[in-house]
RNA sequence: GGGCGGUUAGCUCAGCCGGUUAGAGCGCCUGCCUUACAAGCAGGAGGUCGCAGGUUCGAGCCCUGCACUGCCCA
């Protein structure tokens, strides 16, 4: 073993981390092959494709580094493990984008015509479409690159298209015409999920619709909306609303126009609202559309797609956009004297989730999944299935398990009510629907091959929509169109066979429906048709895209705010990750990411573990430096000897088998921690190992363990030094998935870079060993607390911290007394030396517990009233202690209700706390004899 | 309006589905440049677990109500 090279004093992130991120791609370290004919379970996971337009934030930042501890953990499980990484093409989003672009081109997508644009969308992803793609390669996420896909690549458009058409095929994809949420910004339809809503201050109109046959009699209607009267076809009431009663049947004028339109009576009228009559306008309002189907009223658009006014809406308005349709409309009625009462009124306005601009209810005909649909060849209907993986089949176990659970309720709950999906969007750039249009007989003709006749009268006059589809269409398909779906007829792919279902998908929460929904839907339903060898259908459990979904939560900022860039308060991780290290970042957001709890991403938290990455290098320094000198002494260790958690025999000093016994058990419960996504307490345990234990205790005692004199006893000092090696080796693989690229560095560092495997990534995760450690943890404690002891008595009295001075202690445990533990104390606790008495001196300042007694020999005298106070202060704890125990243990329901070892730990603990009683009792009485006052 | 979650130390959070005297990191106070580390070492202060009831031998944890707060859906 010979360390290579001197190491800095600080540890400089910047200087190792830019490298060992190059050497993780060149290498390929991370590319998996195909395995064929294992039994074992590979581990999968397919990352959510991040955004091509954007760039890599806080949140993907998190993601990944959960994803990546997960996927560096079970590879290091000795699985085989896939990360699978790409794009997905963002239709609207980079439509926007590159139109945007245009503009500032002075040119436009209709100027270039489809093809020259989507090229042109084509080049720019090119371009400028991998910034999320090249920081994840800086922030080392160990996907493997050689399976990168992209939603538009040639063979997942052919999937995509062949999923269509079989859905097409089966009766489960329409056309139809609905109201759908239109977005005049961007020209297209977008599904319910993509408005958010958001509540405003609004009026409430009143307007006097004049009955018909009865001048002077009015129906007042109110509406948020006024402009939309224009398309008005009804006024509908309540059946059962008493005022109206005498209206129904009857027709009345439609102010600002030449039509007459009908009172109708609907259940859906709540009478309490507004005047308890509603207008009816089904193609600008999605109720007013289902009122209309129910009274088959017919649809008046007044908008277009711009949302200015159409010619329908009259001479006077036509042209005018929709807000100034709504004052011309108000203004024009007020004329008139048909304005009534005007209210404030809060009301949820949808904005489009891309440009924010407000979406309108729009009349249009779009292509739609039937979700809730039987298909044609039999079977579940798509959302049948999506509600079965939760819950449990033959074998007890749900199909997918959910992380955090609440999760599946909530999953459940849209699935309950879900509405058949509108996949289609005006957009040029995306997935053509692969539809027909057919001039002469109107027929639609889908065909996995562009057609060039019409499949129903045989015309060469056919057209193909228009429409893209939903991006989200596309990406739903992944979990099976990655691994090379569709496979030939009733077969598999070999990659399907080894990978699906995916072990796991990490995601946040905000595409649960979007997106893992959808996977989960069209997963389903396409795998069923993947034959088994056998000829059988696959059970459905593994017919699922993933086993499990483990839903992270949310960073915000320092003050729990939610980063936007309108609130200027985006903390960008590159520039956290040059200041600080990827590694402390990446530890920062684990150690904080317990479930459920959003992140408060916190710089100071950073700052700190940017400091216990210093504190690991500072030690790996301390350890290159010994075993420098133990070479110039003649003594080398064996690197064979490393790479697997280390045993000690019995007779071994009390600290190399406490270490080892701690390493053990520390390793077992980070992968407990692991299994359940509990990545604070993984990461905190490490921490709290590594600095607490390894730094503190265990680097100190070793100190003195490595004697190089030639009259030092070698083979104990070899024995130390081996020890010590191969518990930091194995303490650098355990923080390996939190924390990198530091222990790449130090891993090779520590095998002078020769070491048995081209990563630490690569290398075992310790997994701990379950034998009983209790016994050297609870003697090594017993003598940290005297040394604890011993040196807060030194504060006491006021010892310099470099003096050196001796100690009595009247001790009822051998560990505290053993020659060689004396020499920990003198060391730890700066003690010339160690007398064993069997009573205390009369008067001196003591520690106790129950265990020992310890003074220090000092001539100096201690704040007494500071002393008084701290042993009062213990006092009052004590007897509050012994007095609860005293009440339970009293208690006769207690003794017989409560578990033998509640009742067992309670009775010691009153015995224990009843000698410390009289102990700080007597130290007390001692104090007011002794003190000078 | 419906549903879900949160409220524990100055701050950010744990507390393993009821069990001994509630923990961590950061921050704070005090003393130390002890040759691995001042991005450090050592010692310390700090909480009636949001409020009010209830269940239980036993409640931070379970139940009810209230207050405040966040999110999702309509």
């Amino acid at each position: 073993m010979r360390p290579r090279r001197e190491l800095p004093k600080a540890y400089d992130p910047a200087a190792i981390e830019e490298r060992w991120a190059a050497y993780w791609v060149e290498q390929r370290l991370f590319e998996v092959k195909t395995p064929v004919g294992s039994h074992e379970r590979a581990f999968t996971v397919l990352l959510p494709p991040p955004n091509v337009t954007g760039n890599l934030h806080m949140g993907h930042m998190f993601e990944h580094t959960e994803s990546d501890i997960l996927v560096r953990w079970h590879r290091m499980l000795g699985e085989t493990t896939l990360w699978l990484p790409g794009t997905d093409h963002a239709g609207i989003a980079t439509q926007m984008l590159v139109e945007r672009l245009l503009v500032s081109e002075s040119t436009s997508r209709q100027a270039l015509g489809r093809e020259a644009f989507v090229e042109r969308v084509r080049q720019w992803r090119r371009y400028y479409g991998g910034a999320i793609l090249a920081s994840m390669k800086r922030i080392g996420d160990t996907v493997d690159w050689s399976r990168e896909y992209y939603t538009m690549d040639d063979n997942l458009s052919v999937a995509v298209r062949e999923a269509f058409v079989r859905l097409y095929e089966d009766g489960l994809i329409y056309r139809g015409a609905y109201i759908v949420n239109w977005c005049p910004r961007c020209q297209t339809a977008i599904s319910d999920l993509e408005v958010t809503h958001e509540e405003q201050q609004g009026k409430l109109w009143e307007i006097r619709y004049p009955v018909v046959g009865a001048p002077g009699e009015f129906l007042t209607v109110a509406t948020t909306r006024p402009e939309t009267m224009l398309g008005d076809v009804a006024v509908a009431v309540n059946p059962l609303d008493e005022r109206y009663t005498h209206l129904h049947g009857k027709t009345l004028k439609l102010p600002l126009t030449d039509r007459e339109i009908p009172v109708i009576v609907d259940d859906w009228v709540k009478s309490d609202f507004g005047t308890g009559a509603v207008k009816v306008t089904p193609a600008h309002d999605p109720n007013d559309f289902a009122i209309g189907q129910r009274h088959n009223l017919p649809a008046i658009s007044v908008m277009d797609e711009a949302a200015h006014m159409t010619a329908e809406a009259g001479p006077a308005y036509s042209g005018l956009d929709r807000y100034d349709a709504r004052k011309k409309v108000l203004e024009d009625l007020d004329s008139q004297g048909l304005l009534g009462a005007v209210r404030d009124h809060v009301n949820a306005i949808g904005k489009c989730a891309r440009c924010q601009a407000i979406v309108e209810p729009r009349l249009s005909t779009q292509w739609f999944v039937a979700v809730n649909k039987t298909p044609n060849k039999g079977g579940d209907s798509m959302a049948e299935m999506a509600r079965k993986v939760a819950q449990p089949d033959a074998s007890g176990k749900k199909p997918i398990r959910f992380t955090p659970e609440n999760y599946e309720k909530i999953y459940l709950e849209w699935m309950n009510n879900i509405y058949d999906w509108c996949i289609s969007r005006q957009l040029w750039w995306g997935h053509r629907i692969p539809a027909w249009h057919c001039a002469d007989c109107k027929q639609i003709t889908v065909a996995r091959q562009d057609p060039t006749h019409c499949a129903h009268c045989g015309s060469d006059q056919i057209t193909q929509e228009t429409d893209v589809l939903d991006t989200w269409f596309s990406s739903g398909l992944l979990p099976i169109t990655v691994f090379g779906w569709p496979p030939p007829p009733r077969q598999s792919t070999p990659d399907l066979d080894a990978f699906y279902p995916t072990s796991l998908l990490v995601t946040g929460f905000d595409i649960l429906f979007f997106w893992v929904a959808r996977m989960i839907m069209l997963g389903c339903y396409f795998s069923q048709d993947i034959l088994m060898p056998n000829g059988s259908r696959p059970p459905f459990r593994e017919s699922v895209p993933f086993r499990e979904v483990y839903i992270h939560a949310l960073v915000r900022d320092a003050d729990r705010q939610k980063m936007s860039k309108t609130k200027g308060n985006v903390i960008d991780p590159v520039t956290i990750v040059e200041k600080y290290g990827t590694d402390a970042v990446r530890f920062t957001l684990a150690s904080m990411a317990s479930p459920g709890t959003d992140i408060a991403f916190s710089e100071a938290r950073t700052e700190g573990y940017r400091a216990f990455a210093n504190k690991i290098w500072n030690a790996a320094r301390f350890i290159f430096m010994n075993v420098e000198r133990a070479r110039e002494a003649g003594i080398e260790v064996n690197s064979s000897l490393l790479g697997q958690t280390p045993t000690v025999p019995g007779s071994a000093p009390l600290e190399a088998r406490w270490i080892v016994a701690r390493l053990n058990s520390v390793a077992a419960a980070v992968n407990v921690a692991l299994a359940a996504y509990r990545f604070d307490e993984a990461a905190n345990l490490v921490y709290q190992f590594f600095w607490g234990d390894f730094c503190d205790w265990y680097l100190e005692i070793v100190k003195l363990r490595l004697d190089f004199a030639d009259s030092a006893n070698k083979p104990a000092t070899k024995f130390a030094l081996t020890t010590l090696l191969q518990t930091f080796e194995s303490a650098l693989r355990l923080l390996s998935p939190f924390m990198p690229f530091l222990t790449e560095e130090l891993w090779h560092a520590l095998y002078d870079d020769q070491p048995p495997a081209k990563s630490i990534a690569l290398a075992r995760y310790p997994l701990g060993a379950a034998h009983n450690n209790d016994k050297f943890e609870a003697d090594f404690a017993l003598l940290q607390e005297l040394i604890v002891s011993v040196r807060a008595l030194r504060k006491d009295l006021g010892v310099e911290e470099k003096a050196l001075v001796p100690i009595r202690i009247r001790a009822l445990s051998d560990v505290l007394a053993f020659e060689e533990n004396s020499k920990i104390i003198q060391r730890l606790a700066r003690v010339s030396g160690v007398e064993s008495v069997s009573t205390m001196p009369e008067g001196a300042v003591i520690r106790s517990t129950p265990q020992f007694d310890v003074t220090v020999i000092y001539e100096k005298t201690i704040d007494v009233a500071a002393e008084r106070e701290r042993l009062s202060k213990e006092l009052e704890k004590q007897e509050k202690g012994l007095a609860s125990a005293e009440r339970q243990l009293s208690n006769p329901a207690f003794l017989e209700k409560a578990p033998p070892h509640v009742v067992e730990g309670l009775r010691k603990m009153e015995a224990d706390t009843r000698l410390l009683i009289e102990k700080t009792r007597k130290a007390l009485a001692d104090l007011t004899q002794e003190g000078p006052g």
